[in-house]
DNA sequence: GCCCTATGGTCTCGTTCTGATCCATTGGAT
DNA sequence: ATCCAATGGATCAGAACGAGACCATAGGGC
C-alpha cells in the first residue's frame, strides 16, 4: 500500500472521540441542501433531468416536505434548480448548476483532514473495485459504466469533475452494496471539496482518462487484482497533487 | 479477493436511491440511546467505567442535554447504566451490562443486508488492516492493540464478542484517520446484531484468536500483505458462518 | 372543451428538540 | 466545619420539525 505514504506518522484515533462522535452534522434544512447538492455534484442527477416529486423525495430523505421545500427553494433562489408547476412539473437540475463557481470558499483544509479523507478513500475505492471486478453481473449491468467513461472522455473541462465522479461512483455501484456506495459516495463529496481548492490541469486530465480506461477494462475482465493496481496508481495521482498544494 | 465469494453474483445499486437515501435513521432520542449502547457493546466503554458528563457528552453528541438525558435515563431503566448524583457523579456501566441479553430480538435480516453488511466489513477492514501495517506509529501506540489481544484470549464466552470487537477497532484506530474508524465502528456493531442471531462456538473462539495473533503480529511486523491475508482468512470465517446461519 | 391527475404552494396543529436557568447532591479542599 | 466545584435533576419558553389537509396550476385523455 505504497499510495498511503509506506511511512505516514499516525497518531492512532481517540477511542471516545470514536464512541462520542457527532450525531447529525447540522439541522434538517441544511442537510437536505448538502445532500441534493452533492446529488448534482456527484453527476448523480443530470442538468435537465428532474428530481423525485416532493412528497415522494421528502419521504426518501426522511424529512418533512415543509423541510424539503425550503431547501429546494434554497437552492432555486441560488441558482442550482428551477422549480415547475403543474403536471409534470417538479425540480429541475439547471444547466449552468455543473459549472457554478463555490458557493462559499472553504477554509482551508487541516493537514489531518486531509489525510483522514485521503486514507478513507483508498480504503474505500480500492476495495470496492476488487469487490466489482471479482462480482458477476450481467453483461448490461456496465452499461453504466462505460457511459460514464465515455463522458469522461468527452466532457468538457468545467463538467470534467462530474463525469469522473460518476464514474467512479458507477464502479462501486457494480459491488451491489448500497452501504459501501454510499460511503464511498459521502468520501468522494469531501475529496471534491479538496479539489475546488486548486487548479484542474489539462494534462492530468489525459493521464486520467488512461488510468480510468485500464480501470473499467479490468473490471469487465473480472481481474481484480489488475483493477486494484490500476485504481492504485489513479488514486496516487490526485492524492500526491492535493498533498503537495494543501500541504 | 475470494472470500466475496469470487462469483458473487450482484444487482447494481440504484443511483437514485444512493443519491436520496434517508438522512436520519430514527430521531435525536433513539439516535442517542443507539449510540451509547454501542460504546457499551463495542467495548469501547468498559464496565465500571464512567461516560463523560452530561454536558459534555451532550455537545459531544451535538444534541440537547434534555435529550440525552432522556436517553441516559432509558438505558439506566434497561440496566446498562447506573447514574449516580454529586461529585465525581455521572453515568457509569453496569457489569451485567456486558452479558445481557439481546433486549428485542430483530428480525430475521433480508440476504441482500447481510451481503451489504459483509462486503462493506470486507473492505473497511482489509484495508485498515493495511494501512495499519504500512503506517508507521510510535511503538507505544501498540499498546491498545495488544491489551486488547490480550484480553480476547481471557475473555469469558459471554464477554468474547466484547473483546473481538474492541480488538478489531484498535486495528483501525491504529489507521489514524477518524472517519475510517468511524466508519469500520458502525459496520461492526452491525456485524454484531448479525452474530446476535447465531450460536457461539467454542471451537470457533480458539480459531479466531489464533487469527488475531497472527494479525497484531503482522501490524506489529509492518508487514501489510501478510496482515491483509491474515484478516482475509479471518473474515471469511465469520462471514461463512454468517452465510450458512442467516440463509 | 371538460375533467382528471400529478404536481407544487400554503396553512394549521401537535410533537420534538433546544437553550437557558436554577435547584439538589455529593465529596474534596481549606 | 465550611465552602466550593463538579456533577445530576427539573422546568419553561421558543424554535424546529413533522403530519395532514387543502388550494393552485398545468397538461393529457376523453
Amino acid at each position: 500500500m505504497r499510495s498511503v505514504g509506506g511511512r505516514r506518522t499516525a497518531r492512532p484515533v481517540d477511542p471516545a472521540e470514536l464512541a462520542f462522535r457527532a450525531i447529525r452534522s447540522g439541522n434538517a434544512f441544511e442537510e437536505c441542501v448538502e445532500r441534493v447538492l452533492s446529488a448534482v455534484k456527484l453527476g448523480l442527477v443530470s442538468p435537465g433531468e428532474r428530481l423525485p416529486a416532493e412528497r415522494d423525495l421528502a419521504g426518501r430523505l426522511g424529512v418533512s416536505r415543509v423541510t424539503l421545500r425550503d431547501a429546494l427553494r434554497s437552492l432555486a433562489d441560488a441558482g442550482w434548480l428551477e422549480i415547475r408547476r403543474g403536471r409534470h412539473g417538479g425540480a429541475f437540475v439547471l444547466d449552468r448548476a455543473t459549472t457554478k463557481p463555490q458557493l462559499r470558499p472553504v477554509p482551508h483544509p487541516s493537514r489531518e483532514s486531509i489525510e483522514d479523507t485521503l486514507v478513507l478513500r483508498q480504503v474505500l475505492e480500492l476495495g470496492a473495485v476488487e469487490v466489482a471486478a471479482s462480482s458477476a453481473v450481467r453483461p448490461e449491468a456496465y452499461g453504466a459504466l462505460v457511459a460514464a467513461l465515455e463522458d469522461c472522455r468527452t466532457a468538457a473541462p468545467g463538467r470534467y469533475r462530474i463525469a469522473d465522479s460518476r464514474l467512479h461512483l458507477a464502479v462501486t455501484e457494480l459491488t451491489g452494496s448500497p452501504s459501501l456506495a454510499a460511503s464511498a459516495a459521502d468520501v468522494r463529496m469531501r475529496v471534491n471539496d479538496l479539489l475546488d481548492a486548486i487548479p484542474l490541469l489539462e494534462r492530468n486530465i489525459a493521464h486520467s482518462n488512461d488510468q480510468h480506461d485500464r480501470i473499467v477494462r479490468a473490471i469487465r475482465r473480472r481481474q481484480p487484482a489488475a483493477a486494484r493496481a490500476a485504481m492504485e496508481e489513479h488514486l496516487a495521482g490526485t492524492a500526491a497533487l492535493l498533498r503537495a498544494f494543501l500541504s
